[in-house]
DNA sequence: ATAATAAAAGATAAAACACTCTTTTAATAT
DNA sequence: ATATTAAAAGAGTGTTTTATCTTTTATTAT
C-alpha cells in the first residue's frame, strides 16, 4: 500500500520526534541503526523530508535532524502525500481508469469503504499520537528489544 | 495495493466469465481491446492464470479462454494469492518486520482493522458476485460506453 | 582561520515490475 | 494430411523503485 520510502519516512519521523529536539539532534547513522534501515537510502529520504519542511536538519558537528514541537501534530497523510502522493486514496480497486459513483466497478462500494477508512485514519492520526503510544510502552517502532 | 498484473487478472477473469463459455471462447485480442490492456502483457498474465487452472484455454481456431461455470464461485482472494501473494494481508502498516499483538507498531490496531476488512472482502467475494452486478447493469469493467 | 563533522547533492547500480517481440506448440477446419 | 489459427514459451526491453557511492557544502568547535 505505502511504498518502502513512505514507511521508512513515517518510522524515521516518529523516531526523530521521540528522540530529538532542537537541542539534541539525531543523525542518519543512529536512525538507520536503530530502525535497521539502509543508511544511504535513508539519507535520501530524510533529505526529501527536509526539503518539504516536514523535519529540520542542521549540518556539521552535533548536527542532525529534529522536529519542532508543534510539527508533531503533523498528520500522517501529509507524509504520505509528500512521499507517495495520494493517488491510492482516489484509485479504483480493480484499476479502472474511470470508476465513480455513476460508473462504478463491481467492487466500488465495498472497496471504497476500506480505502476511505484508511484515508480517514491517516488524516486523523498525528505523529504525536503515535509517539505517545510508544511513550506509554504500548507500541514499538524498532524490530525488537525495548523502546 | 494490488499490482497491475493482479487487477488486470481480476478484470480479465470477470470478462471471461461474463462473455465466454466452453462453447464460445474469447481470445487475448478481444479481452485486451475491450478492457484496454496491453495485449502481449495480458497474454503473459492469462498464461499464468491458465497454468494455475484458474481459467482454461484452448489453442487453435476458435480457441481462446473460458472458465467453468462452477469456477465462477472462485473467490477473488485466490487470484490475489496466485498473482501477488498474500503478504500484504499479513504485513505491518509501518513496515515493521516484527509487528504483532504482543509487539505492535503504533498503528497496528487501526491498520489491522482495514487490512483485515479488505482480506475478508476479497475472501467472501466471488467472480460470480461481480459478474452478477455487471449483468444487472449496476457495475462496469470497461472504461466507458455500455456493458 | 582551520579541522572535523554531518547533511546535501549528484551520479550510479541493482532489483522489481510492466511491457514487447519472436518462435514454438497445439488444435481445428478444410 | 495440410494450412490456419491462437495460445504457450522464452528471451528481451524499458521504467520505476530501492539502494549505494562519491563529492560538495554548511556548521561548529578549537
Amino acid at each position: 500500500m505505502l511504498s518502502k520510502s513512505c514507511v521508512y519516512s513515517l518510522r524515521s519521523i516518529i523516531f526523530i520526534a521521540y528522540h530529538a529536539s532542537k537541542e539534541v539532534k539525531v543523525g542518519i547513522k543512529e536512525i538507520a541503526k536503530e530502525l535497521e534501515l539502509p543508511e544511504p537510502y535513508l539519507g535520501k529520504i530524510l533529505q526529501q523530508l527536509t526539503k518539504h519542511k516536514i523535519i529540520l536538519s542542521v549540518k556539521g558537528p552535533h548536527g542532525g535532524f529534529y522536529i519542532e514541537e508543534e510539527a508533531e501534530e503533523l498528520k500522517l497523510i501529509r507524509v504520505v502525500e509528500v512521499v507517495d502522493g495520494l493517488d491510492f486514496f482516489y484509485s479504483c480497486g480493480l484499476g479502472l481508469k474511470q470508476c465513480s459513483e455513476t460508473h462504478p466497478c463491481p467492487l466500488h462500494d465495498d472497496f471504497k469503504l476500506y480505502r476511505d477508512g484508511l484515508f480517514t485514519l491517516f488524516s486523523n492520526t498525528s505523529i504525536a499520537d503515535l509517539v505517545h503510544k510508544i511513550d506509554k510502552g504500548n507500541a514499538f517502532i524498532r524490530n525488537l528489544t525495548k523502546d
